[in-house]
DNA sequence: GTAAAATAATATAACGTTATACTATTATAT
DNA sequence: ATATAATAGTATAACGTTATATTATTTTAC
């Protein structure tokens, strides 16, 4: 019933706790007799560590924590599987935590990481919780922020380049012929709503073209408020001859929005989208998206996020920024 | 820079460890006076639980354990998104681990939730671990499972009627006048395909319509497999009229192949799919799909998983089986 | 007014590890 | 032959909690 401990082993091999945990643990010294009894008595009695009694003599958890807004969504979901492959490899479990975007959520997730001794923490940021994260930064926690930067944080981060996979996107948009152009955006506030907005712009008025403010709205991310926006948007009285969503939810939301009004996809509005899930080749007519790595971009924060786990870490001026690029998926003929 | 402990509080207000661990526990007797003088030194030094010593003390880490075959698909996401608010609730955490279907990883990740004490699991089985699993259980770990059964292993389980779901779907088809379906099938010896294909076989036995080994192939859950599975099916020389696959990933797969070869999925070779993530509507025509309650099973694992941790659970023989029905999501304009 | 009961606080022993200090025995070097 | 170093092992003290036994004080009861 209760698990045997070193103790057990040490009774039953006839030597001290100290001995059967150095055997076990392959460190000082130990003869080959005394290895042998106690690798068989840990056998015999089915012997497995503890390895949260070695954590808290240790001072590590080899636990990771990961805060996103939600797992449920094609992108988190790849990215915390690649965190999760990553952290195995090396030992470590990790912690998912989801936000829905709240920034008491994720205090509070924070506030239970923090007295769970987690080892490290990987984080996609508000900038409301700026605050708690510097803190728990310089008290000496390793952080590594994942698809959002936070100003004043030196930490490693990896992000894509959102402002130009969005200005590539609308830039492409613009070669078609098209100028009035919408814009659903992700939350207001959050870096890569913004930075998305930013690329729009720029390609916008590269081309000379009129910023509308009715063009842009904020789809908050949410797919049910896409397809909402995008309803709106069709029945203005000018309205826009393409769209350009923030993230694949927001392009689903959309492109069901324009189904659902019979509206022609490759002629009457066109869609581009952030983000490129495997379901996007379902889309007919098809339609253009950005890539951005997913998987890419777990690795390198679990990899980054461990290296700061064993390194010197603190008082440092030097730290990885890893923008990864954006592709531009174009999937339509283009005939004119 | 280190964590201020009991040690420091007490310390701060000047009574012993023992007796700040009861104001801030809130147990046992402690005065007025002494309640505040500790509540404020514990404010005062920035004082935080160590869940991880507690645990040791305790002997209850408030950890659950995932395992299932890979997070990054729709189905899984939810589910564990599920099983995350649900276990947050009760102020535990979960540790999820992907298989992809390996019996060699999944015992490894038992092997170390174990080892990490994790005072439950939800876990989706292959009967390749049964061994390890019934063990597991009967040393006195609660055990969930979810979304497939196995047989011998009396812990509560959640899943959906999948021999009524497939049968329905191909009763369906067959009612469209299909007589030629063809099934993909997920991995051999797993629950859900075999009970898919069950159904399968059913709705055609019932129907009279003889059964066809050649239409029935194991696209092993995957969606490359689907996608050459379906290729294959549609240029036989007598090719199936519909084909049924088993879940979304290889509904994805099967329809992109369709897709490519330019068939019509409205008439040549109609789809029919088990599972129905939100991106099903995106297909142009529309499919029918079978419906699961992916979020209630998620929360109805974690609830009975608490349950199970919380109550008498040993020697008993009465435990949950719970059975989710399923929905058969009808798309097209039946006009024949 | 004294016994019993309730309250308040402390000291100590776990939980299962690992690291350190220490003792005892060999092996090596001069 | 003896000092030195390497080897083998034990005992003990942490890590930060919480529960228990113990002592001391106050309150209540009859």
């Amino acid at each position: 019933m209760k698990k045997p401990t070193l103790k057990d082993v040490a009774k039953e091999a006839g030597v001290s706790v100290g001995m059967a945990s150095r055997v076990l643990g392959n460190y000082g010294y130990f003869s080959e007799e005394t290895k042998e009894k106690v690798l068989k008595a840990a056998k015999k009695v089915n012997y497995r560590r503890n390895l949260l009694a070695r954590a808290l003599k240790n001072n590590q958890t080899k636990a990771i924590g990961v805060i996103i807004s939600n797992i449920a969504s094609f992108f988190w979901a790849t990215i915390v599987r690649a965190i999760e492959d990553s952290a195995n490899k090396s030992g470590y479990h990790i912690i998912v935590c989801n936000t829905d975007e709240e920034p008491e959520k994720a205090k509070e997730y924070i506030s239970m990481l923090y007295e769970r001794s987690i080892d490290g923490l990987i984080i996609s940021p508000s900038p409301r919780i700026y605050g708690y994260l510097k803190k728990i930064s310089e008290d000496g926690l390793p952080v590594v922020l994942v698809d959002r930067k936070l100003k004043g944080l030196r930490v490693p981060t990896i992000t894509v380049d959102n402002e130009n996979g969005a200005y590539e996107a609308v830039k492409y948009l613009v070669k078609l012929g098209h100028s009035r152009i919408a814009i659903i955006t992700g939350l207001k506030g959050i870096f890569t709503s913004d930075e998305r907005l930013s690329g729009y712009n720029r390609a916008l008025i590269e081309n000379n073209i009129q910023i509308d403010q009715a063009l842009i709205k904020e789809g908050k991310f949410k797919k049910d408020m896409a397809y909402q926006i995008t309803k709106e948007l069709v029945s203005m009285k000018n309205p826009p001859t393409a769209i350009f969503t923030c993230n694949e939810t927001m392009t689903l939301g959309a492109i069901l929005a324009l189904k659902e009004m019979k509206i022609d996809i490759s002629k009457d509005v066109k869609v581009v989208g952030f983000g490129n899930p495997d379901w996007i080749e379902l889309i007919n007519p098809p339609i253009t998206t950005v890539s951005q790595p997913t998987y890419a971009i777990g690795t390198l924060a679990c990899e980054n996020l461990l290296q700061e786990i064993k390194g010197v870490r603190h008082d440092k001026i030097f730290y990885n920024d890893i923008v990864l690029k954006t592709e531009l998926i174009i999937r339509e003929e283009i005939d004119n």
